[in-house]
DNA sequence: GTTCTAGAAC
DNA sequence: GTTCTAGAAC
């Protein structure tokens, strides 16, 4: 296959009309920010927010996270605000799709990688779970891996615009010889830190994980049930939701166009 | 970022 | 012999 474009995201976020995007490409947008559909999603869940190229802001400077904290600090602080403004939608709307097929809730990440790969900062916003058909490698998994330090949570970054500037100075560098070895430190599960010596192995181990949440959730979804007794509803009697599939391939209608990734 | 695949690891 | 990783992609 010809290698993907590394400037996909730029070219969404340079868009006059977002709205004229595929539908499996597009999940909302607004006079600032876009949100996509993560084309190779690494949860079950996967959103990529993107601020879009309107002047004062340029391409160039809208190139990752690191160009966007060189930059003019208040106009930095602003498109940081209005990324995290969208994100919590985002993941208000993560929150009902959750309810709607697995009747329950669980985390949801918002944070950017260090190094990326794809030009046009990215705001990931994504279910804590990491399961997912397109989780292949280590180097997937330590990318979004909470104590790996790689993936860099929103609220880290907010908090470094407001610090004291020769610590500001000194963690917006997000040095490449720094983060990078981090992708290739050995595989860990992110709930129990139990080791493994395979990607194939901890991706079983973290299904179980997810599964021992998800029996754990519905357990308690039947006892609230059970103390607070309604007219019982037609709602799939036995019909558990199996997710064989991430959110994303269900939703999009297999687009073999230009989609998105991080 | 992904795909493909040689050869390392088991 | 098969599974799995990791580097090249003209």
């Amino acid at each position: 296959m010809a290698p993907p474009t590394l400037t996909i995201l730029r070219s969404y976020a340079q868009r006059t009309d977002p709205s004229s995007l595929p539908a499996s490409v597009l999940l909302t947008y607004t006079e600032r920010t876009l949100t996509i559909f993560d084309a190779f999603p690494k949860s079950i869940f996967h959103f990529l927010v993107l601020p879009r190229v309107l002047p004062p802001l340029t391409a160039p400077g809208l190139a990752n996270l690191k160009t966007v904290l060189k930059g003019d600090k208040e106009r930095a602080k602003e498109v940081i605000r209005w990324l995290a403004e969208d994100a919590k939608q985002v993941r208000s709307m993560i929150e009902d799709e959750m309810m709607k097929r697995y009747h329950f809730k669980w985390d949801v990440w918002m944070g950017f990688h260090a190094v990326p790969s794809m030009e046009h900062i990215h705001l990931h916003v994504l279910s804590a779970d990491l399961c997912s058909p397109a989780m292949k490698n280590k180097k997937h998994y330590n990318s979004f891996h909470p104590a790996r330090g790689f993936f860099i949570p929103l609220s880290d970054v907010q908090e470094w615009v407001d610090a004291e500037p020769s610590y500001f100075a000194m963690i917006s560098q997000l040095k490449p010889s720094h983060y990078e070895p981090l992708l290739k430190e050995p595989l860990d599960c992110w709930r129990c830190n139990k080791d493994f010596k395979a990607m194939p192995l901890l991706k079983s181990h973290l299904q179980e994980e997810w599964d021992v949440q998800a029996k754990r959730e519905k357990a308690k979804l039947e006892k609230k049930r059970k103390r607070t007794p309604e007219e019982p509803k037609e709602h799939g009697a036995g019909t558990d939701v199996h997710e064989d599939e991430p959110d994303q391939k269900r939703r999009a209608k297999s687009h073999s166009g230009s989609p998105s990734a991080s």
